[in-house]
Formats: C-alpha cells, sequence, structure tokens
DNA sequence: GTCAGTGCAAAGCTTTTGCAGCGCG
DNA sequence: CGCGCTGCAAAAGCTTTGCACTGAC
C-alpha cells in the first residue's frame, strides 16, 4: 500500500471528504523524495496546471500535519513538510547554508540517544527534529 | 569574564561601533537563562523604557548571530536566540505544543553521537540543533 | 440537502529595507 | 568629521481568516 493510499484512506476514517486542493498536495508530497515549503507547493501545483488558492495549500498541510500524515520540519524560518512514514521510520536534515541545498541521513544510534534524553525531560516527547548546518560538498 | 564583555569586546574588534539599542540587545539577551524572540526582546526593552526600534532589534540580532555571540533557534516558526557560550558548551530545547513553555537539557552522549554522524554528512557542519516537541509536565 | 472543501481577497505577523539624522571613535 | 548605528515608516514575505460558492457524500 503508497502512502498516498495509506493518507487517503485516514482523511476519509476521519470524516474529511475528497477535495481537489488536498488532493493535489497529497499526489504531490506523495512522489517527493524531500520536503518542501508551502510556498514551493503551491508554485510547483501552478505550474502543474492545478489552479489552487494558495490558502487550501496551507488549510491541506494543517489538517494533514494534524493527522500526522505530514512532518513539519522546520529550516531557517519557513516551515517545510514531507510525507510521514506510517511505521515511524524518519530521517533527519542537513542544509547547507551556502545554496539552500538539503540533504537527508539517518541514524538508529541517533533516535535511541533522543529517545533516552526525552524520557528523561519530564515532557510527553512525541516529536523531534534534528539540524544540521553547514556547507555542502559543492559550496565548501 | 562575563559574556557580556566577552560580547562587547569581539564587536569592538570586528570593527563595530557601540550603540545604545544593540547595547540594550546585549544586555537583556545577557540575564536570560532561555531563548527570546524578536518581538519579546523589542517588547521588553519597550517595557524597560529603552525607546528602541524594531528594526535595530533585528540588525543586533543579525550581527550577533554572524560574529557567533548567539545561537539563532527556530521553533515553530518564529526565530528566538540566545547568547552562545564561547567554549561552545550548548543545550537543546524541549518545547510544549499546548503552552509553549521551553525547557532546555544537555547531554555529551547525545553531542558525540550528532559529531559522528556530521563527520559522514560530507558536509562541513558547523552547527546543529535539536527540537523536542511534545507537553510539558503542567500540560499533560 | 448538508456541510466540508475551495478560491479569492483582505488582514495579521514577522522580518527587511530605505532614509535622514545622530554620535562613537 | 566619516561612517556605523539608530528610529521611523514603508515594504516585503509568509501565514491565517472571512466569506460566498461549489461539490462530495
Amino acid at each position: 500500500m503508497t502512502w498516498l493510499d495509506h493518507a487517503q484512506q485516514k482523511l476519509a476514517r476521519s470524516g474529511h471528504r475528497a477535495g481537489g486542493a488536498r488532493g493535489a498536495v497529497l499526489e504531490l508530497l506523495a512522489e517527493q523524495h524531500c520536503c518542501l515549503s508551502a510556498q514551493d507547493i503551491h508554485a510547483r501545483l501552478l505550474a502543474g496546471g492545478r489552479a489552487v488558492g494558495v490558502a487550501s495549500v496551507y488549510r491541506a498541510l494543517d489538517t494533514l500535519t494534524e493527522l500526522r500524515l505530514l512532518h513539519r520540519v522546520d529550516v531557517g524560518g519557513t516551515a517545510t513538510y514531507e510525507a510521514a512514514d506510517p511505521t515511524g521510520e524518519h530521517h533527519h536534515h542537513v542544509i547547507c547554508g551556502d545554496c539552500g541545498q538539503i540533504g537527508a541521513f539517518e541514524d538508529a544510534d541517533l533516535e535511541r540517544t533522543i529517545d533516552d534524553i526525552a524520557s528523561r525531560t519530564g515532557y510527553r516527547v512525541d516529536a523531534h527534529d534534528l539540524v544540521l548546518r553547514g556547507s555542502c560538498p559543492d559550496c565548501r
């Protein structure tokens, strides 16, 4: 089952109706390998011939994030979003401060360490984000 | 030597002059135990009787961040800033999604793990941020 | 038929920029 | 006495909200 199917099912089960704009956002995010900002998403949809409004993009992202179908990643003042793996598997990002290129990485050891810390904070921690900043191989 | 002295020295050595607004921002940040947003800083300075302009606050934060005297921390769409320890010692944040309360923690094991990962990315990584999200003890 | 979803436009926030005057060094 | 710093105001993003209309169920 694809992420797209999974997302549509979860939406339906939560009492949401299938609308054009949100569907377009879902389809676009389903085929991305990395995170996109709301503006990016809107621009790409327009470029692809889908006349969606910016507001609908933001509303869709909000809904999907609330249902935990998307991960919100804050990079440099702008929120970006990417499909959330239903199994909980996830990765983190390394951002080039010069060209803006974003890379991804994952590390089981890191996840363990973070979970460990989370359990010691006193908070009920249900999400975490690690961002590395620096210069990518091209810019360095 | 206090952080405030250190910062003022570094500014002077970088060819900056001592101005009222930036001085006020420095003094305020020197006595904080946690990160503040630009708006927070501006509001507190006004409340304290310092008639600084918002623009000066943003410009001061920019300059100080560039000199690595401050750490910029992105929490939920707004940038916040806190004094950076000149020895490189630093901590990370755990944010309550309900009340906005921000806690801090540090962990040597975590830092080692992150450094380890950073060296494998191909990037020259010179900063990193980890943010945990959840509910604080009070809200839970 | 009902009500969630949508597009548009307007408003709200945070942050940046332009500019003239002030004052540190 | 030059030029960096500052405040004000205007502008430039990003994001949210109000509203009437459409269309899914």
